[in-house]
RNA sequence: CGCGGGGUGGAGCAGCUGGCAGCUCGUCGGGCUCAUAACCCGGAGGUCGCAGGUUCGAAUCCUGUCCCCGCAACCA
């Protein structure tokens, strides 16, 4: 009866702190896709887990006086404990630190060493010694280390270099074909912001640091996070080696990832995999983000939300339903705990839990609880079966593309016709009639049955809530129960007793749960402290600082003796400036403001004590002031002789 | 002219392989009393950022333009 296999995954993540809910956001969508596709005949494979190596795990392990392993297994422990609460169904739970993933990515780096692939060349990036790192332009922090604060250096070292420019043709095209890639507005911009300007070998060992998997033939190399965290996929299925479990589903189905690591997993993973001379995944579907009003949602913000929260209060069903149902997939989306807690009354409280409540107290008021079935049929009975048996199929094509809103929305067109269908029939009515009994009782039945299956439809999205009702409405797990009975009305059966049960959903008070959860966010701002000075960096509200502060600054008055234009740069003049005797090289971002020509003889503010920078390979020995409002940018000038103290 | 996304009733979004502008929330009015003050019906509310063009017909295609947001940055 198995259509096939069907294997989805989520991204590795990386346990240096705790999840937030942009990881459970994926996770939770993996889980329905993975029991929408058992719940629909494949044999399904679910995989997620975390990516263990790396400098920022072992500094963290460090801090907290533990060895690398010791604080990863607390972690770990931690996240598939709260994959335990969410009901995450996977099937495999992958930690890059296993042996065996650690031994079948070494072979992988063997074979394609091997196959030419790989190749020794030199790593040039920016040192900071202190912390014995490397990063990126882009990770630094004001051209600083962002660990330490310190400087960095300009330091090369030997390392191993994947051949990802050879593959450039073929990844374009594969972007191109329209369908590995989803959405494809990700594609467009993949190919024109990484594959068009040309891409460079890649560098995938560090010497900096230990805490990875060694270089099978060079011990002191350890290989870098693309090799070791990406292969995961298919080491699960233990690739290389081409075992029963890797022949039955490999190529993935769809990679789930957020917009964030689209680019590792379209560019580089499908290189690695094409010089493995191995399958490509069919479908990688990056989903948008969700945002915290309208910002990111980052651990350095410290604005995250925290999933164990809202689970205890809400439950793990109502969480589930409104991430699926509130966003769609593909797109940003702006959180906050009024969008969720209106989602949950609306939806779940009013109309699905409210629809279980009604129908099972009349049940229990005029028949004793008993379903009883009869041949009275009613003129709204037609319309409604149609809806019934038709809501499955909706929700399997919405489904084909991961469009769980659209999918939840169709089952909810159903709960919210079976409520209509208690105001066509009014039971109540006829249950003051005994002439109407028969009509009350195919209500009655109607009512149960498509409540029914309801539950049956949403399975795959809220498993408990499906339990939930079936305790109420007298079903067993099985037949009746199975993702095809959706399909067919009818299958509930007379005599089976209903019986009321708790609340699925209580009514939540909106007003007062809001405060409540802003009371229980301010307890937890702390994290938020250490990470505020870089925000409000940005915002007007600048924190208060002291005269001695102040008195760090050491402003001058200077003349522009000379101005030209930066040779590489757009936005930037390079001025000489005489202050006193002295002659100072200071770049600024003015270009867009002033003519070098009309800047010559002005007479302006320079912070002279700032510690000197290349910006964009010119030397800049400080910096000028200038006011800004919108677009308008004025230096700021004074007539006073040059080399005046400003204070 | 770095790249990309977006601008649709009060809010949040869908529609965007062209054919009377749709959903949820909110709001106003009505109905019902089985139910978790829930449910059902109806109304008001939109020049689909702006300006052109293609077309019998455009929110949807094309061109230009303005604004917002990411990324990338050369913001010192």
């Amino acid at each position: 009866m198995s259509k096939g296999t069907y294997y989805v995954t989520t991204p590795i993540y990386y346990p240096s702190s705790n999840l937030h809910i942009g990881h459970t956001y994926t996770t939770v969508a993996a889980d329905a896709i993975a029991r929408f596709k058992r719940a629909t005949g494949y044999e399904v494979m679910f995989l997620t887990g975390t990516d263990e190596h790396g400098q920022k795990i072992e500094t963290v392990a460090k801090e907290k006086g533990m060895a690398p392993k010791e604080y990863l297994d607390g972690m770990i422990e931690g996240i598939k404990s709260l994959w335990n609460t969410m009901e995450i169904s996977y099937d495999y739970f992958i930690r890059t630190t296993d042996e065996d993933h650690k031994a079948r990515v070494q072979a992988i780096f063997q074979k394609l060493y091997d196959n030419g692939d790989i190749y020794k060349g030199e790593y040039e990036g920016m040192y900071c010694t202190p912390c014995e790192s490397f990063w990126t332009e882009s990770q630094l922090d004001e051209g600083k280390c962002p660990d330490c604060g310190r400087p960095v250096q300009t330091t090369k070292e030997e390392a191993y270099f994947f051949k990802l420019s050879k593959y450039q043709s073929r990844i374009r095209d594969l972007l191109a074909g329209g369908e590995f890639l989803l959405p494809a507005s990700r594609a467009n911009e993949m190919i024109k912001n990484f594959i068009d300007p040309g891409l460079e070998d890649l560098c995938i060992t560090r010497t900096s640091f230990d805490w990875g998997i060694p270089v099978p033939f060079d011990e002191k190399h350890v290989i870098y996070v693309w090799l070791d965290a990406l292969s995961n996929y298919a080491t699960a299925l233990g690739f290389p080696e081409e075992t029963e479990k890797y022949k039955k589903f490999w190529p993935a189905d769809v990679h789930l990832v957020g917009k964030e690591i689209v680019r590792f997993h379209t560019i580089i993973w499908p290189a690695m995999l094409m010089a493995l001379g191995a399958p490509l995944p069919k479908m990688v579907f990056g989903h948008g983000w969700l945002l915290l009003d309208g910002g990111k949602m980052s651990k350095s913000k410290g604005n995250v939300v925290d999933p164990v929260v809202l689970i205890e209060r809400y439950s793990v069903d109502a969480l589930k339903y409104f991430l699926l149902r509130e966003y769609s997939f593909g797109s940003d989306g702006n959180f906050n705990n009024e969008v969720l807690l209106n989602r949950i009354n609306s939806d779940l409280a009013n109309d699905l839990g409210n629809l279980v409540s009604r129908s099972v107290a009349m049940v229990e008021k005029y028949n004793a609880g008993e379903i009883v079935k009869s041949q009275a049929i009613l003129e709204f009975d037609e319309d409604l079966k149609k809806l019934a048996v038709s809501t499955a199929n909706r929700v399997e094509t919405k489904m084909e593309v991961l469009d769980y809103s659209n999918a939840l929305e169709e089952i909810w067109k159903f709960i919210r016709r079976t409520n209509k269908y208690i105001d066509e029939t009014m039971p109540w009515a006829l249950a003051k009639d005994e002439a109407k009994k028969a009509e009350l009782d195919t209500v009655l039945y109607n009512l149960i049955e498509s409540i029914r299956i309801i539950s049956v439809l949403i399975q795959p999205f809220m498993h408990h809530t499906s339990r939930g009702i079936w305790e109420q409405i007298g079903l067993e797990e099985g037949e009746k129960t199975v993702w095809e009975s959706s399909k067919i009305f009818g299958l509930t059966e007379a005599g089976s007793k209903v019986e009321k049960g708790e609340s699925l959903f209580p009514r939540i008070d909106v007003k007062k749960e809001i405060e409540a959860l802003d009371a229980l966010g301010g307890k937890k701002e702390e994290p938020k402290a250490e990470k505020k000075e870089k925000k409000e960096k940005k915002s007007k509200v600048k924190e208060e600082i002291t005269i001695d502060d102040f008195a760090k600054l050491d402003l001058k008055v200077a003349e522009i003796v000379s101005v030209e234009k930066h040779p590489d740069a757009d936005k930037l003049l390079v001025l000489q400036l005489k202050v006193g005797e002295e002659t100072r090289q200071v770049v600024s971002g003015i270009a867009g403001h002033y003519t070098p020509d009309a800047l010559v003889g002005e007479t302006v503010i320079l912070v002279s004590n700032l510690k000197p920078v290349k910006l964009r390979g010119v030397l800049s020995q400080g910096m000028i002031l200038a006011a800004t409002s919108g677009k308008k940018l004025k230096l700021v000038s004074v007539d006073m002789e040059s080399g005046a103290t400003v204070s």
